[in-house]
RNA sequence: GGCGGCGUAGCCAAGUGGUAAGGCAGAGGUCUGCAAAACCUUUAUUCGCCGGUUCAAUUCCGGCCGCCGCCUCCA
Protein backbone atom coordinates (compact mmCIF):
# COMPACT_ATOMS: atom_id res chain seq x y z
CA UNK A 1 0.00 0.00 0.00
CA UNK A 2 1.62 3.58 -1.30
CA UNK A 3 0.65 6.26 0.97
CA UNK A 4 1.10 9.95 0.49
CA UNK A 5 1.31 13.20 2.60
CA UNK A 6 -2.21 14.88 1.52
CA UNK A 7 -1.72 18.80 1.44
CA UNK A 8 -5.58 19.25 2.01
CA UNK A 9 -5.78 16.58 5.66
CA UNK A 10 -2.18 17.49 6.53
CA UNK A 11 -1.63 13.59 7.04
CA UNK A 12 0.20 11.14 5.07
CA UNK A 13 -2.76 8.79 3.83
CA UNK A 14 -2.97 5.54 2.15
CA UNK A 15 -3.89 5.91 -1.00
CA UNK A 16 -6.68 4.26 -2.72
CA UNK A 17 -7.39 5.41 -6.33
CA UNK A 18 -11.06 5.87 -7.23
CA UNK A 19 -10.90 3.00 -9.71
CA UNK A 20 -8.57 -0.02 -8.37
CA UNK A 21 -5.40 0.26 -10.31
CA UNK A 22 -6.11 3.23 -12.26
CA UNK A 23 -4.84 6.68 -11.55
CA UNK A 24 -5.78 10.14 -12.68
CA UNK A 25 -3.66 12.90 -11.97
CA UNK A 26 -3.08 16.71 -13.20
CA UNK A 27 -0.15 18.38 -12.41
CA UNK A 28 0.08 22.44 -13.39
CA UNK A 29 2.69 22.75 -16.21
CA UNK A 30 4.64 25.42 -17.32
CA UNK A 31 3.30 29.12 -18.51
CA UNK A 32 5.23 29.17 -21.87
CA UNK A 33 6.59 32.85 -22.01
CA UNK A 34 10.13 31.71 -21.34
CA UNK A 35 12.78 28.67 -20.70
CA UNK A 36 11.99 27.13 -17.61
CA UNK A 37 14.17 26.99 -14.48
CA UNK A 38 16.10 23.73 -12.68
CA UNK A 39 13.44 25.25 -9.35
CA UNK A 40 10.66 24.33 -12.10
CA UNK A 41 12.34 20.97 -13.13
CA UNK A 42 12.22 19.80 -9.53
CA UNK A 43 8.73 20.18 -9.72
CA UNK A 44 8.31 18.00 -12.60
CA UNK A 45 11.02 15.41 -11.19
CA UNK A 46 9.25 14.88 -8.66
CA UNK A 47 6.12 14.74 -10.18
CA UNK A 48 8.10 12.28 -12.57
CA UNK A 49 8.69 10.21 -9.49
CA UNK A 50 5.30 10.05 -8.66
CA UNK A 51 4.51 8.70 -11.55
CA UNK A 52 7.21 6.33 -11.94
CA UNK A 53 6.77 4.94 -8.52
CA UNK A 54 2.37 4.55 -9.17
CA UNK A 55 3.74 2.50 -12.62
CA UNK A 56 6.53 0.89 -10.27
CA UNK A 57 3.63 -0.33 -8.01
CA UNK A 58 1.56 -1.72 -10.84
CA UNK A 59 -1.09 1.65 -11.41
CA UNK A 60 -1.97 2.52 -14.45
CA UNK A 61 -1.80 6.53 -15.03
CA UNK A 62 -3.38 9.15 -16.91
CA UNK A 63 -1.16 12.13 -16.26
CA UNK A 64 -2.81 15.50 -17.82
CA UNK A 65 -0.41 18.34 -17.66
CA UNK A 66 -1.36 21.99 -19.11
CA UNK A 67 -0.11 24.39 -21.02
CA UNK A 68 -0.53 28.13 -20.05
CA UNK A 69 -0.20 29.58 -23.19
CA UNK A 70 -2.05 33.19 -22.78
CA UNK A 71 -1.52 35.23 -19.66
CA UNK A 72 -1.13 38.73 -19.14
CA UNK A 73 2.94 38.41 -19.24
CA UNK A 74 2.85 36.41 -23.00
CA UNK A 75 0.57 39.17 -24.08
CA UNK A 76 2.48 42.04 -23.31
CA UNK A 77 5.60 40.55 -24.77
CA UNK A 78 3.98 39.39 -28.00
CA UNK A 79 2.62 42.54 -28.32
CA UNK A 80 5.67 44.63 -28.08
CA UNK A 81 7.36 42.13 -30.20
CA UNK A 82 4.52 42.40 -32.36
CA UNK A 83 3.85 38.26 -32.74
CA UNK A 84 0.76 36.08 -32.10
CA UNK A 85 0.94 34.45 -28.87
CA UNK A 86 1.12 30.97 -31.02
CA UNK A 87 4.19 32.41 -32.51
CA UNK A 88 5.81 33.64 -29.40
CA UNK A 89 5.09 31.13 -27.51
CA UNK A 90 5.53 28.01 -29.97
CA UNK A 91 9.51 27.65 -29.30
CA UNK A 92 9.27 28.13 -25.54
CA UNK A 93 6.88 25.31 -25.54
CA UNK A 94 9.41 23.05 -27.25
CA UNK A 95 12.16 24.17 -25.88
CA UNK A 96 10.38 22.63 -22.03
CA UNK A 97 9.73 19.15 -24.63
CA UNK A 98 13.66 19.38 -24.63
CA UNK A 99 14.31 19.60 -21.64
CA UNK A 100 11.50 17.47 -20.56
CA UNK A 101 13.57 14.68 -22.52
CA UNK A 102 16.80 15.87 -21.52
CA UNK A 103 16.24 15.35 -17.94
CA UNK A 104 14.19 11.86 -18.45
CA UNK A 105 11.06 13.12 -17.44
CA UNK A 106 8.35 10.81 -18.73
CA UNK A 107 5.75 13.39 -20.81
CA UNK A 108 1.57 13.29 -19.46
CA UNK A 109 -0.28 11.24 -21.56
CA UNK A 110 -2.26 14.64 -22.57
CA UNK A 111 -0.71 18.63 -22.69
CA UNK A 112 -3.95 20.39 -23.02
CA UNK A 113 -3.44 24.07 -23.78
CA UNK A 114 -5.43 26.53 -22.41
CA UNK A 115 -5.76 28.75 -25.65
CA UNK A 116 -7.24 25.72 -27.35
CA UNK A 117 -10.00 25.12 -23.87
CA UNK A 118 -11.66 28.52 -24.26
CA UNK A 119 -15.02 26.99 -24.62
CA UNK A 120 -14.74 24.82 -21.80
CA UNK A 121 -13.90 27.38 -19.42
CA UNK A 122 -16.67 29.41 -20.74
CA UNK A 123 -18.98 27.01 -20.17
CA UNK A 124 -17.45 26.67 -16.34
CA UNK A 125 -17.80 29.93 -15.89
CA UNK A 126 -21.82 29.65 -16.86
CA UNK A 127 -22.28 26.96 -14.39
CA UNK A 128 -20.64 29.34 -11.35
CA UNK A 129 -22.44 31.76 -12.81
CA UNK A 130 -25.92 29.57 -12.37
CA UNK A 131 -24.60 28.75 -8.88
CA UNK A 132 -24.89 32.13 -8.00
CA UNK A 133 -20.85 32.46 -7.39
CA UNK A 134 -19.92 35.22 -9.89
CA UNK A 135 -19.92 38.97 -10.53
CA UNK A 136 -19.66 41.04 -13.43
CA UNK A 137 -17.50 44.19 -13.87
CA UNK A 138 -17.64 45.96 -17.03
CA UNK A 139 -17.14 43.03 -18.85
CA UNK A 140 -15.10 41.02 -16.43
CA UNK A 141 -16.57 38.22 -14.93
CA UNK A 142 -15.38 37.28 -11.09
CA UNK A 143 -15.44 34.42 -8.20
CA UNK A 144 -16.95 35.94 -5.01
CA UNK A 145 -15.45 33.75 -2.82
CA UNK A 146 -17.56 34.25 0.03
CA UNK A 147 -20.33 32.65 -1.64
CA UNK A 148 -17.90 29.03 -1.60
CA UNK A 149 -17.89 27.46 1.44
CA UNK A 150 -14.61 26.33 3.10
CA UNK A 151 -12.46 28.86 1.06
CA UNK A 152 -9.24 28.71 2.70
CA UNK A 153 -9.47 24.97 3.14
CA UNK A 154 -6.78 23.48 1.18
CA UNK A 155 -4.29 26.09 2.60
CA UNK A 156 -5.39 26.27 6.22
CA UNK A 157 -6.15 30.22 5.81
CA UNK A 158 -9.09 31.94 7.12
CA UNK A 159 -10.32 34.05 4.68
CA UNK A 160 -11.04 36.93 7.34
CA UNK A 161 -6.93 36.77 8.29
CA UNK A 162 -5.69 37.34 4.46
CA UNK A 163 -6.61 40.90 5.33
CA UNK A 164 -4.22 41.66 8.00
CA UNK A 165 -0.83 42.71 6.84
CA UNK A 166 -1.59 41.23 3.55
CA UNK A 167 0.56 43.02 0.75
CA UNK A 168 -0.60 45.30 -1.57
CA UNK A 169 -2.98 43.69 -4.40
CA UNK A 170 -1.31 44.74 -7.89
CA UNK A 171 -4.03 43.19 -9.88
CA UNK A 172 -5.07 45.42 -12.48
CA UNK A 173 -8.91 44.96 -12.65
CA UNK A 174 -11.42 46.15 -10.71
CA UNK A 175 -13.08 43.76 -7.92
CA UNK A 176 -15.75 43.60 -4.83
CA UNK A 177 -13.00 42.02 -2.66
CA UNK A 178 -9.05 41.91 -3.12
CA UNK A 179 -9.24 38.00 -2.83
CA UNK A 180 -12.28 37.55 -5.20
CA UNK A 181 -10.48 36.53 -8.83
CA UNK A 182 -10.89 36.78 -12.23
CA UNK A 183 -12.55 33.97 -14.32
CA UNK A 184 -13.10 36.27 -17.15
CA UNK A 185 -10.69 39.28 -18.50
CA UNK A 186 -12.42 42.21 -20.52
CA UNK A 187 -10.11 42.84 -23.44
CA UNK A 188 -8.19 45.92 -22.25
CA UNK A 189 -5.82 46.66 -25.46
CA UNK A 190 -5.82 46.95 -29.07
CA UNK A 191 -4.14 44.13 -30.66
CA UNK A 192 -4.76 41.97 -27.74
CA UNK A 193 -5.97 38.42 -28.32
CA UNK A 194 -9.46 37.83 -27.18
CA UNK A 195 -12.32 35.18 -27.53
CA UNK A 196 -16.24 36.01 -28.12
CA UNK A 197 -18.40 35.23 -25.23
CA UNK A 198 -21.37 35.80 -23.44
CA UNK A 199 -19.75 37.69 -21.04
CA UNK A 200 -17.80 39.94 -24.01
CA UNK A 201 -14.97 39.35 -25.71
CA UNK A 202 -11.92 38.54 -23.42
CA UNK A 203 -9.93 36.03 -21.92
CA UNK A 204 -10.26 33.63 -19.35
CA UNK A 205 -8.31 34.36 -16.31
CA UNK A 206 -5.32 32.19 -15.06
CA UNK A 207 -6.91 29.80 -12.33
CA UNK A 208 -9.72 28.76 -14.57
CA UNK A 209 -8.02 26.44 -17.40
CA UNK A 210 -6.64 24.07 -14.75
CA UNK A 211 -9.99 23.29 -13.56
CA UNK A 212 -11.79 23.23 -16.90
CA UNK A 213 -9.45 20.97 -18.45
CA UNK A 214 -8.52 18.79 -15.96
CA UNK A 215 -11.90 17.84 -15.86
CA UNK A 216 -12.60 17.19 -19.29
CA UNK A 217 -9.71 15.19 -19.05
CA UNK A 218 -9.53 13.01 -15.82
CA UNK A 219 -13.68 13.89 -14.88
CA UNK A 220 -15.24 15.52 -12.16
CA UNK A 221 -13.67 13.78 -9.52
CA UNK A 222 -10.20 12.20 -10.02
CA UNK A 223 -7.09 11.47 -8.10
CA UNK A 224 -4.30 13.35 -7.83
CA UNK A 225 -3.31 17.27 -8.19
CA UNK A 226 0.00 17.95 -7.51
CA UNK A 227 2.44 20.95 -8.09
CA UNK A 228 5.04 23.20 -5.81
CA UNK A 229 3.84 24.28 -2.83
CA UNK A 230 3.57 28.04 -4.23
CA UNK A 231 0.67 26.94 -6.19
CA UNK A 232 -1.20 25.74 -2.82
CA UNK A 233 -2.80 29.56 -2.83
CA UNK A 234 -4.47 30.45 -4.38
CA UNK A 235 -4.30 28.71 -7.20
CA UNK A 236 -5.25 25.21 -6.04
CA UNK A 237 -7.40 26.91 -3.56
CA UNK A 238 -9.20 28.61 -6.75
CA UNK A 239 -9.31 25.76 -8.89
CA UNK A 240 -11.47 24.02 -5.78
CA UNK A 241 -13.56 26.52 -5.40
CA UNK A 242 -14.27 27.01 -9.48
CA UNK A 243 -14.48 23.27 -9.85
CA UNK A 244 -16.52 22.22 -6.51
CA UNK A 245 -18.91 25.51 -7.38
CA UNK A 246 -19.46 24.02 -10.91
CA UNK A 247 -20.05 20.45 -10.28
CA UNK A 248 -20.98 20.45 -6.46
CA UNK A 249 -18.70 17.80 -6.02
CA UNK A 250 -15.58 16.67 -4.54
CA UNK A 251 -12.74 17.95 -7.00
CA UNK A 252 -9.71 15.97 -6.10
CA UNK A 253 -8.73 13.16 -3.15
CA UNK A 254 -5.15 13.99 -2.86
CA UNK A 255 -3.37 17.33 -3.18
CA UNK A 256 0.27 16.67 -3.34
CA UNK A 257 3.15 19.46 -3.33
CA UNK A 258 6.89 19.78 -3.36
CA UNK A 259 9.25 22.42 -1.76
CA UNK A 260 10.82 24.62 -3.60
CA UNK A 261 14.72 24.25 -4.77
CA UNK A 262 16.56 27.38 -3.13
CA UNK A 263 19.75 29.20 -4.60
CA UNK A 264 21.03 32.18 -2.61
CA UNK A 265 19.10 31.96 0.28
CA UNK A 266 16.13 32.24 -1.33
CA UNK A 267 13.42 30.52 -3.62
CA UNK A 268 14.64 29.84 -6.91
CA UNK A 269 12.53 32.33 -9.02
CA UNK A 270 12.54 34.04 -12.13
CA UNK A 271 11.04 37.45 -10.96
CA UNK A 272 13.92 37.66 -8.28
CA UNK A 273 16.27 36.77 -11.01
CA UNK A 274 18.45 33.67 -8.86
CA UNK A 275 17.74 30.84 -11.61
CA UNK A 276 19.78 28.39 -13.68
CA UNK A 277 18.33 27.15 -17.27
CA UNK A 278 18.84 23.86 -17.60
CA UNK A 279 21.05 24.83 -20.59
CA UNK A 280 23.09 26.83 -17.89
CA UNK A 281 24.12 23.88 -16.79
CA UNK A 282 24.58 21.80 -19.96
CA UNK A 283 26.61 24.49 -21.22
CA UNK A 284 28.86 24.75 -17.70
CA UNK A 285 29.54 20.92 -18.26
CA UNK A 286 27.47 19.07 -15.95
CA UNK A 287 25.61 16.01 -16.84
CA UNK A 288 21.78 16.73 -17.04
CA UNK A 289 21.52 13.38 -15.25
CA UNK A 290 23.65 14.16 -12.23
CA UNK A 291 21.11 17.40 -11.87
CA UNK A 292 18.27 14.78 -12.00
CA UNK A 293 19.54 12.82 -9.30
CA UNK A 294 19.94 15.81 -7.61
CA UNK A 295 16.69 17.03 -7.87
CA UNK A 296 14.63 13.38 -6.73
CA UNK A 297 17.71 12.49 -4.42
CA UNK A 298 16.32 14.78 -1.56
CA UNK A 299 12.27 14.02 -0.42
CA UNK A 300 10.64 15.71 -2.16
CA UNK A 301 8.43 17.78 0.74
CA UNK A 302 11.40 18.64 2.12
CA UNK A 303 13.43 22.44 1.09
CA UNK A 304 16.84 21.37 -1.42
CA UNK A 305 19.28 24.03 -1.18
CA UNK A 306 21.02 23.85 -4.78
CA UNK A 307 24.70 23.65 -5.30
CA UNK A 308 26.75 23.13 -7.91
CA UNK A 309 29.19 20.85 -5.35
CA UNK A 310 25.84 18.95 -4.79
CA UNK A 311 25.21 18.29 -8.61
CA UNK A 312 29.02 17.10 -8.78
CA UNK A 313 28.15 14.39 -5.76
CA UNK A 314 25.64 12.93 -7.79
CA UNK A 315 27.68 12.53 -10.56
CA UNK A 316 29.96 10.76 -8.51
CA UNK A 317 26.62 8.62 -7.06
CA UNK A 318 25.93 8.00 -10.35
CA UNK A 319 29.12 6.75 -11.04
CA UNK A 320 28.79 4.09 -8.39
CA UNK A 321 25.83 2.46 -10.00
CA UNK A 322 26.74 2.61 -13.26
CA UNK A 323 30.24 0.59 -12.43
CA UNK A 324 28.12 -1.40 -10.60
CA UNK A 325 25.95 -2.73 -13.04
CA UNK A 326 28.85 -2.82 -15.55
CA UNK A 327 30.51 -5.49 -12.57
CA UNK A 328 27.06 -7.23 -12.79
CA UNK A 329 27.42 -7.31 -16.81
CA UNK A 330 30.64 -8.82 -16.33
CA UNK A 331 31.34 -11.45 -14.47
CA UNK A 332 29.91 -14.92 -14.59
CA UNK A 333 30.28 -16.32 -10.93
CA UNK A 334 31.12 -20.11 -10.54
CA UNK A 335 29.48 -22.17 -7.21
CA UNK A 336 28.85 -19.46 -4.19
CA UNK A 337 26.05 -19.32 -1.42
CA UNK A 338 22.12 -20.19 -2.46
CA UNK A 339 21.10 -18.79 0.90
CA UNK A 340 23.08 -15.62 1.12
CA UNK A 341 22.38 -15.01 -2.50
CA UNK A 342 18.44 -14.92 -2.34
CA UNK A 343 18.55 -13.73 1.30
CA UNK A 344 20.16 -10.41 0.05
CA UNK A 345 18.17 -10.01 -2.71
CA UNK A 346 14.68 -10.32 -0.77
CA UNK A 347 16.01 -8.24 1.62
CA UNK A 348 16.89 -5.08 -0.28
CA UNK A 349 13.81 -5.46 -2.57
CA UNK A 350 11.38 -5.71 0.62
CA UNK A 351 13.55 -2.56 1.99
CA UNK A 352 13.25 -0.61 -1.52
CA UNK A 353 9.42 -0.76 -1.51
CA UNK A 354 9.04 -0.36 2.04
CA UNK A 355 10.76 3.33 1.77
CA UNK A 356 9.20 4.21 -1.52
CA UNK A 357 5.83 3.65 -0.82
CA UNK A 358 6.26 5.75 2.40
CA UNK A 359 4.89 9.19 1.25
CA UNK A 360 8.28 8.40 -1.52
CA UNK A 361 11.14 8.05 0.64
CA UNK A 362 13.28 8.03 -2.03
CA UNK A 363 16.47 9.00 0.24
CA UNK A 364 15.37 6.12 2.21
CA UNK A 365 15.02 3.62 -0.43
CA UNK A 366 18.59 5.29 -2.26
CA UNK A 367 19.93 4.25 0.95
CA UNK A 368 18.80 0.35 0.46
CA UNK A 369 19.99 0.73 -3.38
CA UNK A 370 23.46 1.34 -1.97
CA UNK A 371 23.33 -1.02 1.00
CA UNK A 372 23.08 -3.57 -1.79
CA UNK A 373 25.68 -2.26 -4.03
CA UNK A 374 28.23 -2.74 -1.05
CA UNK A 375 26.60 -5.69 -0.21
CA UNK A 376 26.48 -7.45 -3.51
CA UNK A 377 30.18 -5.99 -4.71
CA UNK A 378 31.89 -7.71 -1.22
CA UNK A 379 29.65 -10.75 -2.08
CA UNK A 380 31.76 -11.28 -6.00
CA UNK A 381 34.99 -10.41 -4.07
CA UNK A 382 34.57 -13.67 -1.59
CA UNK A 383 33.07 -15.55 -4.27
CA UNK A 384 29.62 -16.29 -2.06
CA UNK A 385 27.26 -14.67 -5.02
CA UNK A 386 25.51 -17.25 -7.23
CA UNK A 387 25.29 -16.88 -10.81
CA UNK A 388 21.61 -17.14 -10.05
CA UNK A 389 21.78 -13.78 -7.90
CA UNK A 390 24.09 -12.42 -9.62
CA UNK A 391 20.99 -12.22 -12.96
CA UNK A 392 18.61 -11.29 -9.71
CA UNK A 393 20.62 -8.58 -8.93
CA UNK A 394 21.05 -7.43 -12.25
CA UNK A 395 17.02 -7.53 -12.90
CA UNK A 396 16.81 -5.63 -9.35
CA UNK A 397 19.15 -2.64 -10.41
CA UNK A 398 17.18 -2.60 -13.42
CA UNK A 399 13.35 -3.02 -11.40
CA UNK A 400 14.46 0.28 -9.57
CA UNK A 401 16.15 2.17 -12.39
CA UNK A 402 12.35 2.21 -13.46
CA UNK A 403 12.35 4.72 -10.85
CA UNK A 404 15.59 6.67 -11.07
CA UNK A 405 16.72 6.46 -14.73
CA UNK A 406 20.21 7.25 -14.16
CA UNK A 407 21.80 4.46 -15.71
CA UNK A 408 21.88 5.19 -18.76
CA UNK A 409 24.61 7.34 -20.01
CA UNK A 410 23.22 10.21 -21.32
CA UNK A 411 23.98 11.10 -25.06
CA UNK A 412 27.61 13.10 -25.64
CA UNK A 413 30.60 12.89 -27.28
CA UNK A 414 30.53 10.38 -29.84
CA UNK A 415 33.37 7.24 -28.91
CA UNK A 416 35.13 5.71 -31.89
CA UNK A 417 34.84 1.95 -30.10
CA UNK A 418 37.02 0.54 -32.93
CA UNK A 419 39.71 2.71 -32.19
CA UNK A 420 39.52 2.39 -28.30
CA UNK A 421 39.33 -1.37 -28.90
CA UNK A 422 42.35 -0.82 -31.15
CA UNK A 423 44.52 0.57 -28.23
CA UNK A 424 43.37 -1.64 -25.75
CA UNK A 425 44.59 -4.54 -28.09
CA UNK A 426 48.13 -2.70 -28.35
CA UNK A 427 48.22 -2.73 -24.63
CA UNK A 428 47.41 -5.53 -23.71
CA UNK A 429 50.45 -6.70 -25.85
CA UNK A 430 52.32 -4.27 -24.47
CA UNK A 431 51.80 -5.37 -20.51
CA UNK A 432 52.21 -8.74 -21.66
CA UNK A 433 55.77 -7.76 -22.53
CA UNK A 434 55.61 -6.05 -19.49
CA UNK A 435 56.08 -3.36 -21.40
CA UNK A 436 54.76 -0.83 -18.46
CA UNK A 437 55.90 2.49 -19.67
CA UNK A 438 53.84 2.02 -23.06
CA UNK A 439 51.03 0.01 -21.34
CA UNK A 440 50.14 3.64 -19.25
CA UNK A 441 51.00 5.70 -22.27
CA UNK A 442 48.33 4.33 -24.18
CA UNK A 443 45.71 4.51 -21.11
CA UNK A 444 46.69 8.13 -20.25
CA UNK A 445 46.13 9.00 -24.21
CA UNK A 446 42.61 7.47 -24.20
CA UNK A 447 42.25 9.32 -20.91
CA UNK A 448 42.71 12.60 -22.73
CA UNK A 449 40.05 11.33 -24.79
CA UNK A 450 37.68 10.93 -21.97
CA UNK A 451 38.45 6.81 -21.95
CA UNK A 452 38.93 5.51 -18.35
CA UNK A 453 40.35 1.83 -19.00
CA UNK A 454 39.93 -0.64 -16.13
CA UNK A 455 41.75 -3.99 -15.75
CA UNK A 456 39.53 -6.41 -14.38
CA UNK A 457 40.03 -10.08 -13.81
CA UNK A 458 37.64 -10.50 -17.16
CA UNK A 459 39.93 -8.27 -19.13
CA UNK A 460 40.29 -5.03 -19.70
CA UNK A 461 37.17 -2.80 -20.00
CA UNK A 462 36.50 0.85 -20.84
CA UNK A 463 34.18 3.68 -19.94
CA UNK A 464 33.51 6.88 -20.65
CA UNK A 465 34.87 9.72 -17.96
C1' G B 1 -0.16 40.75 11.19
C1' G B 2 -2.08 35.49 9.86
C1' C B 3 -0.70 30.45 8.25
C1' G B 4 2.94 26.62 7.20
C1' G B 5 7.82 24.36 6.88
C1' C B 6 13.00 23.64 7.96
C1' G B 7 17.71 23.43 11.30
C1' U B 8 21.18 15.74 11.77
C1' A B 9 29.11 14.84 10.63
C1' G B 10 33.58 18.76 6.03
C1' C B 11 29.33 18.60 2.16
C1' C B 12 24.48 16.16 0.64
C1' A B 13 20.75 13.37 3.26
C1' A B 14 17.20 9.38 5.74
C1' G B 15 15.27 8.05 10.38
C1' U B 16 13.07 6.43 15.15
C1' G B 17 10.27 7.14 22.27
C1' G B 18 15.23 2.67 23.46
C1' U B 19 20.18 4.82 22.08
C1' A B 20 22.22 7.89 14.80
C1' A B 21 20.68 4.62 7.14
C1' G B 22 23.01 5.91 2.74
C1' G B 23 25.95 9.02 -0.78
C1' C B 24 30.15 12.43 -1.65
C1' A B 25 34.82 14.00 0.23
C1' G B 26 39.10 12.60 3.74
C1' A B 27 42.57 9.00 6.35
C1' G B 28 44.68 3.96 6.79
C1' G B 29 44.71 -1.02 4.75
C1' U B 30 43.71 -5.31 1.05
C1' C B 31 43.85 -6.19 -4.22
C1' U B 32 46.76 -4.30 -8.72
C1' G B 33 53.08 -3.96 -12.56
C1' C B 34 51.03 0.96 -11.46
C1' A B 35 46.19 2.60 -11.71
C1' A B 36 40.88 2.30 -11.89
C1' A B 37 36.97 -0.29 -9.76
C1' A B 38 35.88 -3.08 -5.44
C1' C B 39 36.22 -4.55 -0.36
C1' C B 40 37.70 -3.72 4.96
C1' U B 41 38.70 -0.13 8.93
C1' U B 42 38.07 4.87 10.25
C1' U B 43 35.39 10.07 10.34
C1' A B 44 28.41 12.89 14.87
C1' U B 45 28.80 9.97 22.88
C1' U B 46 25.54 13.14 19.16
C1' C B 47 20.84 15.23 16.01
C1' G B 48 20.13 24.62 16.41
C1' C B 49 19.76 26.36 21.91
C1' C B 50 17.21 26.07 26.82
C1' G B 51 13.70 23.81 29.83
C1' G B 52 9.68 19.95 30.69
C1' U B 53 7.22 14.91 30.35
C1' U B 54 9.40 9.84 30.59
C1' C B 55 12.89 4.36 33.26
C1' A B 56 14.57 6.34 28.43
C1' A B 57 14.01 12.08 23.60
C1' U B 58 17.37 13.53 18.17
C1' U B 59 12.31 11.62 18.04
C1' C B 60 6.62 14.15 22.45
C1' C B 61 5.45 19.22 24.88
C1' G B 62 6.80 24.54 25.91
C1' G B 63 10.05 28.65 25.09
C1' C B 64 14.07 30.88 22.38
C1' C B 65 17.46 31.58 18.12
C1' G B 66 18.41 31.11 12.87
C1' C B 67 16.60 30.16 7.90
C1' C B 68 12.68 29.44 4.08
C1' G B 69 7.81 29.71 2.00
C1' C B 70 2.51 31.28 1.29
C1' C B 71 -1.06 35.34 2.13
C1' U B 72 0.61 39.25 -5.29
C1' C B 73 2.47 36.33 -10.66
C1' C B 74 5.17 31.93 -9.38
C1' A B 75 6.92 24.82 -9.69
Amino acid sequence: MISFYNTLTRKVEDFKPIEDCKVGMYSCGPTVYDFAHIGNFRANIFVDILKRSLKYFGYEIKHVMNLTDVDDRIIDISLKKEMTIQEYTKPYIEAFFEDLRTLRIQPADVFPKATEHIEDMINMIEALQKNSLTYDRSGSVYYKISNFKNYGELAGIKPEDLKDGARIDTDRYDKDNVQDFALWKAKKLDGEPCWESPFGCGRPGWHLECSAMSIKYLGETFDIHCGGEDLIFPHHQNEIAQSEGATGKRFVNYWLHCAHLQLDGEKMSKSLGNFYTLRDLVAKGYDPIALRYTLLATHYRSPLVFSFETVEQSAAAINRLRDFRRRLEREKPEGGDVNKSSEVLETADKGFNEKLSNDLNISGALGEVFTFVRNINGMLDDRELTEQGRIGALALLCKWDSILDVLKESERGAVDKEYVEEMIAKRIEARKEKNWHEADRIRNELLDDGIILEDTPQGTTWKKK
